[in-house]
DNA sequence: GCGTGTGAAATGCTTCACAGCG
DNA sequence: CGCTGTGAAGCATTTCACACGC
């Protein structure tokens, strides 16, 4: 009944495209102009917004303006969503002005680190809090999404802290699978899994290459 | 006939599991611990390692030991893999740092950005070139594999040049689908995508406990 | 003709369930 | 007994293919 999880994420990218097209001046799109830009199908695409419940037209494809605002509908909270950073390290640095430049609806209200020296500091246009207030800034700033970005050693307990809080969805950057109720969303990115991965597969198009000589590409 | 993606992403989280058993001390493991940790069922496991093939045993599971030596056997090249990373921002150097630490068989020989003053330097232990010198270096070090981490416009025209001069995979952190050939594995880590998908997941599992009060959990 | 909307088929992945074994 | 190995069933997601409309 509710929408596939692969397909929420389509169309955020969707989004990303049909933003771009705007500002080019587009006013419609067609399915297989989407699908050959995030590398699908079209058929999937029509799918997608078929389970949007946005329709198009066989003249001029889908309406720019009415497609970005469906989607915005469907995807943002109407208050947008506060947002905490749990662990102010390289990445945690590196992901701040990332978020802040690409979505205004999701707003990072509140940073934690463990060092005594960040806490209190004001990062990249936000406030470090040390790890004992997380409580009562989360209940504060109405916080429902946490991002984490500490070590692997620390993440479990911090998760059941927050779990205990309230929180309703975290973006896990820690590479540990982290054990949570079924009424909070996880999101994980592994970005050693995803080096290996890569890697791997790259080796083994190789291996496919030397196999068959002479197809194409 | 060939292994499923999904099953190499596992697989590389079961070694790092399987690291931190050996490093306790366990000489064997049971699907179900494995599938309780990764948060999956003991038969995917089990399934997962029979494509492996790999056997455990009724009495005691899987051999650590002899586990990892396939797994490794199974997920890395024989001599490493010499890795390019592209963009030394924020982004690239948060990554630097933990990919040197995670997994050493997976080298980053060399790193490059368009600012003059970031080429010519050693940044975090890894020579940094500027972008006229990518061919070179790659052909040099025989670089298949490369870490995109640079501002989105400039992607599509670097991946060209990456393609051009034999890359097999990229790891991409760039907000922007890349148009690669076949012959090249591109794996996507859309940070921005996957934000918006916890926040709205966050939201809709909220909206279905208002929904049907009273059950479990 | 070219595109959308969509039931139906196909594919790929996960889970079930049970035989077999130490 | 409890755990592995695995054919078969079950699901989820994708793709096909064709009716319909501009």
């Amino acid at each position: 009944m509710s929408t596939p999880e692969r397909t929420i994420g389509r169309i955020s990218q969707y989004r990303r495209l049909v933003r771009e097209m705007k500002k080019q001046g587009r006013q419609g799109v067609y399915s297989h102009d989407l699908a050959e830009m995030i590398g699908g199908t079209a058929a999937q695409v029509r799918r997608d917004l078929m389970l949007l419940g946005f329709a198009g037209s066989s003249r001029t494809g889908y309406a720019v303006d009415g497609l970005l605002l469906r989607i915005s509908e469907f995807l943002d909270a109407p208050q947008g969503e506060n947002i905490a950073l749990f662990g102010v390290g390289n990445l945690g640095r590196a992901l701040m002005p990332f978020f802040r430049s690409h979505h205004q609806n999701l707003r990072i209200v509140a940073s934690f680190d463990t060092d005594p020296l960040k806490a209190g500091r004001v990062i990249h246009g936000c406030r470090c809090y040390g790890m004992e207030e997380m409580e009562a800034v989360i209940v504060r700033e109405r916080v429902k999404v946490a991002i984490l970005a500490i070590p692997a050693g620390s993440a479990q307990g911090v998760v059941d802290r927050l779990v205990a809080t309230g929180i309703r969805g975290i973006l896990n950057f820690v590479p540990v699978s982290l054990q949570v109720p079924a009424k909070v969303a996880v999101e994980n990115i592994d970005m050693g899994v995803a080096l290996e991965k890569v890697a791997f597969l790259a080796r083994s198009i190789e291996k496919d290459l030397i196999g068959r000589r002479g197809s194409k590409t």
